[in-house]
DNA sequence: ATGAAAGCGCTAACAA
DNA sequence: TTGTTAGCGCTTTCAT
């Protein structure tokens, strides 16, 4: 086929240049009127119609990277976690998402593992794609993150565990750990004079993690101010992993004999390794003992034996980072907010109801 | 100050023609060197280094939609899930993205809600966006998207659900229900002769999925093989809706006077529902039920009453789906994984055992 | 071993 | 009401 009527590469996508030849007008104009700004630049009601009608018939996509490199914004919007596969960073990004999608914009997730290093891969990635501002949850590393940002001008906002150099939200997980922590340990009050153990566990997380560290203060606090002795053995930081906190609880088990009368688990996957030895447990075992687990899971509410949860409002923490960022919040103030204590609703217990 | 010294506005990120300057290179020599690719271009190893520290030290980062547009290729890839917050498209998400990191690619993940309108609107920005090849999680309309993607050029697989487009990885559904439903049948034979009731239902979902169709031909098929009569009131789809699901469980409870025999629920939303309702029962009434689940909750296998789950093998199925974008297979050829079949661990009947 | 210059597709002055 | 044109920051021949 002569040179002259050769088709365009098959791998060539349309462009506004494209759609300016064929329907004989110019690329501005094209371009005013598939970026929807044509009303303002006056381009008759015609004309505009007309391209639309020939811009849809070549399937054309605008090329957001052109767009973006020509605006000096590129329309995404960035947010880490710390991985996934999570109920509440899952929650975290799915809020994320729908609030970005009601302002049109593209939300883009990436998670880090908890890796330091690839955080900081993570975030440089995203400010090489201009993503226009970044909630980070759940960092390992929040200064060295902010310095990033700061550099390339980039608006941030922390959640869950805070930062000190950008504004944070985050779950009020000193509430939370009192609430959580009187459900468990009121019931030792009332046998208080009798010959059962009235000792109370914390088990899971770092010690030196924000959150952690938070809620075993609220949870001294609480124990403490029952008049009980509190000791430093309650208090048990063995990480997150199934593995290690069913190590954990079957040492302590062994170790006192029993259950102990009250055990707080800081999180599902400790939970599920204490489930694990739970499982090798008698029924009666759990008689003289309350558990509860700050997070939730729905099926966890259903156990032979009552538990106590706790909640995160993930959605209420992500419109109020939006908040922070549409107002141009840039100090490093804090939002909390709070967290929901939901009651055990153990079956074969009588109807559906509070137990705590 | 002078317009001689004046600082470069605060807000203007470094390029390579400032480092080119500072450096007294060329932009193509800073370009080469921050790429990657100065090595062919024989770039002095001096030369080089210097560049980066100078880079280094103003804090570059690359435009990658520059590059993005010159190169034609923007380095991302896509994946779209009905939603992030629910464990098995989580597990997509998490090892779509894990595969996207060993090769150096930017994962963005998006959720479409089930919304057919909203999925066409994010595979179109993904178009826009130039990502390199699109992973399509349970799609609602598949042929809209591969006629979107064909006329976009874009390689794209389905996963969970098949198009008829494009190369698919689905899970082996029919097989994962078989082998359930043998689970939670068996026990019906050996009280074969009681006057126990010995009917096994079906319960959510939609029968119009594929996914869903699957498994009901699949029980169908093993109920009947057993000899029984297979009645249609046996499947009950009342779609994914916890709420739908406690209404359905309910109505069937009170018509046939107790539990069913065998109840295969068809996703962990289905069983939440199902749960809620459970929790008016006496002990008793789990008796002479079995109980399994097409999904996985770590939880949900402790509950009071065994409950046999399906896990999908998600990892599997997006290594699948990376090796058929990696051969480039354009045919409409569905892979299917097995899924696994998880026991009960139920606590209180003696040790950690399966039960199955 | 390095530099100059064209151009990726788009937007936004500025012209007309 | 519409067209012309100069870049956005980068890669990539082609020179040197």
């Amino acid at each position: 086929m002569p040179a002259s009527t050769q088709l365009r590469s098959k791998n060539r996508k349309t462009t506004i240049y494209d759609l300016a030849r064929i329907s004989g007008t110019s690329p501005s104009t094209v371009s005013a009127v598939m970026n929807g700004s044509w009303r303002e630049r006056r381009i008759r009601e015609s004309t505009a119609l007309n391209i639309k009608q020939v811009a849809a018939k070549h399937g054309y996509t605008p090329n957001l990277q052109a767009r973006g490199l020509r605006k000096a914004r590129s329309g995404m919007v960035g947010m880490i976690i710390p991985v996934h596969d999570n109920r509440f960073f899952a929650s975290l990004g799915q809020s994320f998402e729908n609030h970005a999608r009601e302002r049109d914009l593209c939300p883009v997730i990436a998670s880090t593992l908890r890796d330091p290093v690839e955080e900081i891969r993570i975030v440089k990635t995203l400010i090489s794609y201009a993503v226009e501002f970044l909630f980070i949850a759940g960092a390992t590393n929040p200064d060295a993150l902010s310095e990033l940002c700061g550099a390339a001008n980039l608006p941030h906002v922390f959640v869950d565990l805070p930062g000190k150099h950008a504004p944070s939200v985050t779950t009020n997980n000193y509430l939370g750990a009192e609430l959580l922590t009187r459900k468990i340990s009121a019931p030792n009050k009332a046998r208080k004079n009798s010959s059962i153990k009235t000792k109370t566990y914390f088990l899971g997380g770092n010690a030196s993690d924000h959150a952690t560290a938070q809620r075993i203060a609220a949870f001294t606090a609480v124990i403490s101010e029952n008049g009980d002795k509190f000791e430093a053995d309650q208090i048990i930081s063995c990480g997150y992993s199934p593995d290690k906190a069913a190590t954990a609880i079957k040492i302590l088990c062994d170790r006192i004999g029993s259950l102990p009368s009250g055990l707080l688990l800081n999180s599902l996957t400790v939970f599920e390794g204490v489930m694990s030895h739970f499982v090798h447990l008698p029924a009666e075992a759990f008689e003289h003992s309350t558990i509860g687990c700050y997070d939730y899971d729905p099926f966890a509410t259903f156990l032979k034996f009552p538990v106590h949860m706790v909640r995160q409002n993930s959605d209420e923490m992500i419109a109020r980072a939006y908040e922070l960022i549409e107002r141009k919040v840039t100090d490093p103030l804090v939002i909390e907010v709070q967290a929901e204590l939901i009651p055990p609703r153990t079956i074969h217990k009588g109807r559906y109801r509070e137990l705590g």
